[in-house]
DNA sequence: ATCAGTTGTTTTAGGGGTAAAACATCAATT
DNA sequence: AATTGATGTTTTACCCCTAAAACAACTGAT
């Protein structure tokens, strides 16, 4: 059974959703215009004007956004490093599922984009070492994933979800 | 730049965080005592009685909780799907995270537990016969998993988070 | 100087999820 | 029969996120 601990921690979550893709909208627009206002982050993140004004003044009052004098936002060292670690999660989650499990770039965008502020750090890391190792010109990876591929292709889709779970792993749970 | 339609779909998920584990609580109660009621799952996801009532309210209506004329409660044909699929998620990341990324248990299951209905089916998939492979008694996998651990072993920490992916994956995003 | 468009904000409202409290039912104990 | 405990529900309220609408302020064009 799953301790209610465990389970509790998704809401608890510091960082939602909602607010890191606000924060790596300004942290884009920044990149891309060189500035970034309230109706531009509405206008890249596609919500009203009025919807991203409250979320940035709650990141405003959590110090991750600061304003200038003139209405222009930027992230703090704070906000930064927010962005920082999502995006390397994204970045290594999409690669993973793209070039090692070879589903579509869009799909892994979507399932990146779902976890990408969810994962620990350690496990952010520990997915980039694997997935480095895994890409690289190393033989014995090569080898290996070559062998995968060439198993993949040749395994017949639809036994999911779960019953070939059950065969493969001794499971408690079910 | 993301699409917003992709940042999106995260809110309009068909299973939430919270549903997943009502309906998670409500199989293994049938498991454990062989039968299910509202104040079971309450005491099992530690909430009060009154949420858990209003949520399986929810999911009676729904169609993926079906209740008894005594109030007892059980998963409907779709209930039992969705938890099918969240629970091989869960076994499958778990697996991944412990077993081959070597994070610890309890990381292991907090992580597969904010991600287990977050993913798509191909996703879980795919996860499945990579690690399936990965862990079996194929050469290639074993060699390919042994050397990963020993240049693991050798890796000294703590550059995490972003630097390195910027090296090693040439990055438009940043 | 006026008018239109853009921008930022607040207010109001809704959905999801939760807690706290009040309430009604029912069963077992006395 | 009366009390106690467990159970299920509703109400109220709060937090997060969003839309819609109204409002104020600023900018630019005429």
């Amino acid at each position: 059974m799953m301790a209610a601990d465990v389970w509790k921690e998704y809401e608890s979550n510091e960082i939602s959703h909602s607010v890191a893709h606000h924060l790596v909208a300004i942290h884009e627009l920044m990149g891309d215009l060189g500035y970034a206002r309230v109706s531009d982050v509405a206008r890249t993140l596609e919500i009203t004007r009025g919807s991203a004004s409250l979320t940035l003044k709650a990141l405003k009052a959590r110090g991750l956004v600061l304003e200038d004098r003139n209405k222009f936002l930027k992230l703090s060292e704070d906000g930064r490093n927010i962005v920082d670690s999502v995006l390397a999660k994204r970045t290594i989650v999409h690669k993973f599922l793209n070039e090692v499990l070879k589903l579509d770039a869009h799909q892994a965008e979507v399932d990146a984009c779902k976890v990408e502020h969810l994962l620990s750090a350690k496990t952010g890391e520990q997915l980039l070492h694997f997935v480095r190792f895994l890409l690289s010109d190393d033989p014995t990876a090569r080898q290996f994933l070559a062998e995968f591929w060439r198993k993949l292709a040749r395994t017949a889709d639809g036994q999911w979800p779960v019953q070939d779970v059950d065969q493969l792993f001794e499971l408690e749970c079910r």
